[in-house]
DNA sequence: TCACGATCCGGACCGAGGTCCGTTTAGATT
DNA sequence: AATCTAAACGGACCTCGGTCCGGATCGTGA
């Protein structure tokens, strides 16, 4: 056991800051060379093309390589594995949202009551997931990554920080994975395509749910 | 485009009837060839004991193959593909537990109140799932696929039917799928291993969900 | 007992993800 | 400008899941 370096340090850490991440930043990559951003740049562009010509299942990390006129060896030290490279391209979306809920207009930023941002929060959710579903399907890692991926992570302490406030005396860190769990792309994916759901269902459903967990009356009682 | 007749017609069904599968049946195989119904067996058992000696990673098909003394097309003719093969594993464990909840005394059988056995059932799930996490983890099929096994639809087709008693002026079905949703495997893996939660935690996290979604006291209450 | 057809077996083969390591290059220092 | 080092590059290589098809086997009917 002489050295155990790994060949690649690691694989360009999604965030810098553990949840605050700051969104006014276009991109985030920390300080890479020169022309490792750029077949950054390259390597995502010609993944997207690839998925808007063949779908998911064309994104292949030798034919992104070929694409983008780069050797394999460089996706993998850029993007660590398929799934990071398909969750960089989520990336953008993702920062959307967050920076929608963190500091964005209400209902869903702050200055709308906590339980209607909790109602925004998961409706925009679903229709993000719905928009982007073969992505999101295609991006998920192995069971056992789902939860650690900091932006999960970011969503599951929005979640719990407005339950919170919502039921203080709930085990609000586990409402918060129910709550969640709920609106699992893989979940939307069945329901949608294969129970022939539409997304209004989903929606009420979400509203119902939350109207009962936290036991206030739901939506639209009011008048 | 002559024929298009599959190698293997289909790799063995796993349930004959869409949800009533008879409980008192030890094996499920229809009536496979004597040399067949042998490989499987010895495939089965060479898997189990590949687990026992180096975990599920050690579960390759070729390995499982090779202890079975069988050729690698053998495995995938019975059982389809890897996910296939440990589901196989599971299945004793699965139809233990649909018999207990379908025919097996209360709270978890009939003759206890569909709340009391929604509950139990929870409860249930969650034991077993911890049982055999790593097995259940490494099972679990491609995000497209993990609704639409028959267990899972036999378990969600059980809730809907305790909701449906229980507060059935709600939307039971997608209830169904949000109450299931959280006593999914791998979010049991994050709770427990990578969050350090204690089970007793996620039991009383079950209850609680239990009361909310179908406002009720919570058990223990009635003094 | 024999023959025959459906079923099953085996292992060569393929594609894709992931790793390794010798070589190249950016860019900072002198 | 010359030099030096950490970082990046590229593609051969490995493993493993999954497919294919010629050949062996079971078990049934005569």
């Amino acid at each position: 056991m002489s050295s155990a370096l790994p060949p690649f340090p690691k694989p360009e850490e999604p965030f810098d800051a553990p949840q605050m991440l700051e969104v006014g930043t276009s991109s985030d990559e920390p300080c890479l060379r020169a022309d490792a951003a750029r077949n950054r740049a390259r390597l995502l562009e010609a993944a997207a093309r690839l998925i808007a010509e063949q779908g998911v299942a064309g994104v292949t990390m030798e034919a992104v390589a070929a694409a983008a006129q780069v050797g394999k060896g460089t996706v993998f030290r850029r993007f660590g594995d398929r799934t990071g490279l398909l969750m960089a391209l989520l990336d953008h979306s993702a920062r959307q949202l967050q920076a929608d809920f963190l500091g964005g207009p209400p209902p869903l930023g702050p200055g709308a009551a906590p339980l209607e941002r909790l109602r925004a929060f998961g409706v925009a959710v679903l229709y993000r997931s719905a928009e982007q579903l073969d992505l999101q399907l295609a991006a998920q890692p192995e069971p056992t990554r789902r939860f650690s991926h900091p932006a999960v992570g970011s969503l599951r302490t929005h979640v719990t920080m407005l339950l919170r406030q919502i039921v203080p005396d709930a085990d609000c860190d586990l409402l918060a994975h129910t709550l969640l769990a709920s609106l699992d792309p893989a979940l939307i994916h069945h329901l949608t395509r294969q129970c022939g759901m539409p997304m209004e269902r989903l929606e009420a459903g979400w509203l119902d749910l939350v109207a009962r967990v936290t036991a206030t009356p739901p939506p639209g009682t009011g008048r």
